[in-house]
DNA sequence: CTGTTAGCGCTTTCAC
DNA sequence: GTGAAAGCGCTAACAG
């Protein structure tokens, strides 16, 4: 390994030089500062980061706090979008990231600010965890910077980028209504989601547009996973047989409750019109082609990664991104006033 | 922050014993380790990394050299599958994941050996890079423990992992034979993935057990895309229309190839019968679904934190991995001989 | 069993 | 413009 040292010794000069050389300080003759990087580059020099940010206490790295990148989270990929705009984007302001495992196991174990001090990074990007975590009392309280997708909070050190749930849904509902459907069922998440409670104000609030009453029964959970949805609608639709369409708070879970349609020897769109969110591209290859409601999961990471470093690096910048959604109309929503919806 | 020292002073001992203590030596007093331990806890303390590495010259870090791990690659979740066996093997084994932006212009102002160096990693694990890539040479000269997926590269400090691909195509192409088909196309990757090389065996070999004469022109490279092998089909089928299937190098490519048979106003399995290679989970929801070969992604990614981790620590271990492949039988192949494939 | 001392590679006062 | 020296938080001889 190329130290300092080695090249002072060989430049014939102190280390201080060098550091103050190679770090670009303008008190240092040309002459000794050309001979300098000469010799770096000669020896092939790198910085030890280690000892850098043993004094600067900066790392220039951002850690992530994901939950979904573990096996069978294959199909949503939403995690993946999100987390290769995060990459694209803390690459061009020269950070790196770096990935925190955390099972639930080890999470008990070790605190957050404790992970976070650990591994040394400046800030943390976190998501996909739920609004009933014990990490995220850890969070606000700490000084760590940090980005939150998806869950609204807001502090000195804490901001968070989310799309326009209420709106999305809004939209998609809104697009049933339309479309002539009356009784409309909501799979939606679980309570402990903030995009859970926001894409229900959204289709609440389509629903008194259209002076139509809110029925609480027609609204159940799917815990955002296929099976969960494919079982909740299965009850739902047993129970209440009247319901021409059905929204569903993930594409995943739109997945699910098609497959309940069809267990029931039902057909989407013939029968009942389902309209999912998020956009994954399962719903474009899938027969019938799954109308949905577009969530910019790239853009989504990438603005969570601009807003942290803009946070670390001290710019007085809004702590609160809500993106933008579009209904994507495609083949599972069937118009009950017209032939085609 | 909490530094060995304030638990030195508070608990009334050198800093050596308190390091002692905390890293589990044995020579320390069952009090004294007890006291110790319970003064970090009640001040929260969490060991500095960087300090530490700064003298061991270890980090527990893994970094990550990926190819696709930017905008446009959602479809292609197989870099995600990898990177969730990765991650979970990883964090089993108590390293962290750290993700390196690689962009073409990053490489070439920085040496592999100088990022890695930099950045303080133990070791490396690459994937998505092509074999004429100049960061191959490096590598493989450098003395950084590194695991390769899907380049055949071995040496002291150099393992891989990659599929059984040979045998994976070799099964597809069988298949279409066993169906009848005489008339078997190959849209290949590109002449720089070792993958590539493997596939073409496979093809040739299953042709050659039929005592069917292998001909170059039904080969051509799609490039790994979608647009890619719709245009490399297009220019196929237009041709020689005889052709009654085509195996395809990945599933990304055998969508193309599908678009193009329909462009062509043909049907897939009717006029021309399809299998993919991957697995990847849009062919089970496309129509027709895919036929197509399964790969183990997160297998592959399990496999390649391990192998790393086991030649990080010294352990005397093959740095060969081949993992299985099998045939996923589903709706793009048609039977020749009777009425079902 | 415990403490003293030195030093990892780097930055940063503070002199000169 | 340059260098000597101190110190970031931690570990590792080496004494005792």
């Amino acid at each position: 390994m190329v130290t300092i040292k080695d090249i002072a010794k060989k430049a014939q000069v102190s280390v201080t030089t060098v550091s103050r050389a190679l770090n670009g300080y303008d008190d240092v003759n040309k002459e000794t500062r050309k001979k300098i990087i000469g010799v770096a580059e000669q020896l092939g020099y790198s910085p030890n980061i280690a000892a850098r940010s043993l004094i600067s206490k900066k790392t220039k790295t951002i850690g992530l706090l994901l939950s979904n990148v573990t096996r069978a989270s294959s199909k949503d990929n939403i995690v993946f979008e999100v987390l290769c705009g995060m990459n694209d984007r803390a690459g061009e302001l020269d950070y790196d990231l770096v990935l925190f495992s955390t099972t639930p196991q080890k999470q008990k174990i070790k605190s957050y600010k404790k992970l976070c001090n650990e591994r040394g990074v400046d800030g943390v990007i976190i998501s996909g965890i739920r609004l009933d975590d014990p990490y995220l009392e850890e969070i606000v309280s700490s000084d760590i910077p940090c980005v939150l997708i998806d869950i609204p909070l807001q502090g000195p050190n804490v901001g968070y980028v989310t799309s326009d749930n209420v709106k999305g849904a809004y939209t998609a509902v809104r697009h049933l209504l339309d479309n002539g459907h009356r009784h409309i069922g909501l799979i939606n998440g679980h309570s402990q989601a903030d995009v859970s409670i926001h894409r229900l104000k959204g289709y609440a609030d389509a629903l008194e547009s259209c002076g139509i009453p809110y029925n609480e029964a027609y609204v159940v959970d799917g815990a955002f996973s296929e099976s969960g949805a494919r079982e909740a609608m299965y009850r739902l639709y047993s129970r209440f047989p009247e319901l021409t369409a059905v929204f569903c708070a993930s594409d995943l879970m739109a997945l699910g409750a098609i497959q309940a349609v069809q267990g029931l020897g039902r057909l989407v769109p013939e029968d009942i019109s389902v309209v999912g969110f998020d956009n994954i591209d399962l719903t474009a290859y899938h027969s019938p082609a799954i109308t949905t409601v577009n969530q910019h999961k790239y853009e989504t990471g990438y603005q969570a990664a601009q807003l942290l470093v803009d946070m670390l690096e001290g710019r007085n910048v809004n702590h609160h991104i809500v993106l933008n959604t579009e209904l994507v109309k495609r083949e599972s929503v069937r118009s009950l006033t017209r032939s085609n919806g």
